[in-house]
DNA sequence: CCATCTACTCAGCGTTACTCAGTACCGGTA
DNA sequence: TACCGGTACTGAGTAACGCTGAGTAGATGG
């Protein structure tokens, strides 16, 4: 299941990384714990870094560096304007594919 | 909408072509007619082909050659008990994915 | 002073879908 | 006959994304 799992992730880790940020803004390690929480066990360290890479070279989210007690200093993300616009668009994806995945199920059996 | 689109893809388009050939049998020039029907519209030709070389590798599906009234012989491919395990893997994939997914977007509204 | 937890960085790799071009067979039309 | 459009599949090269694995570095506690 973990190598499905990895391929059905490219594309939806983005939108659910963006997911978390609209709630609340947040930072790296805290999102990987978060994810790991839930159940995303096999979600190597490093992925959510360069997702978080990505998307802020693309404008979706703002960075704000804050001392940390324990540890170098997070790098606090949150979501902008053009970043909400983003997931929006994402959740329009996911319905999409995700009412032909149900139907398709459906239809199987 | 389509880049999104590309990247949710992956991983999905998968189990969508197994899915599909759960019901019945087909060949690549059906498939990826009906899943342009469907609203896929930004799938390439090229694209479904592939997935199916993979799948047969794999030993997902078996293919049989069958003469076309219109054009080349099509190579019909339907599921083998393998492909029928690997779909419902994929199933429980999908369904832990899109829970959490769901999840989120209440959240998030 | 070494282990552990926190927090982030980076190079290289494999998988997947796309692009774009090509092959080939058939029916219909001019 | 010559050509075109629809059917059906193939193949080389590319980009994006997530993973692996290793590394840096600060703070705390035994």
């Amino acid at each position: 299941m973990v190598r499905q799992m990895t391929e059905m992730l490219k594309g939806t880790l983005e939108g659910v990384v963006l997911a978390i940020l609209s709630g609340k803004s947040a930072y790296g390690y805290e999102i990987t714990a978060w994810l790991r929480e839930q159940g995303f066990a096999d979600i190597a360290e490093g992925t959510v870094y360069a997702l978080l890479v990505r998307v802020e070279q693309r404008g979706f989210v703002d960075v704000d560096r804050v001392p940390s007690e324990k540890g170098p200093p997070r790098k606090v993300y949150s979501l902008t304007a053009a970043g909400r616009d983003y997931l929006e668009d994402f959740w329009r994806t996911w319905s999409f594919l995700s009412d032909r995945l149900e139907q398709l199920r459906q239809e199987g059996n």
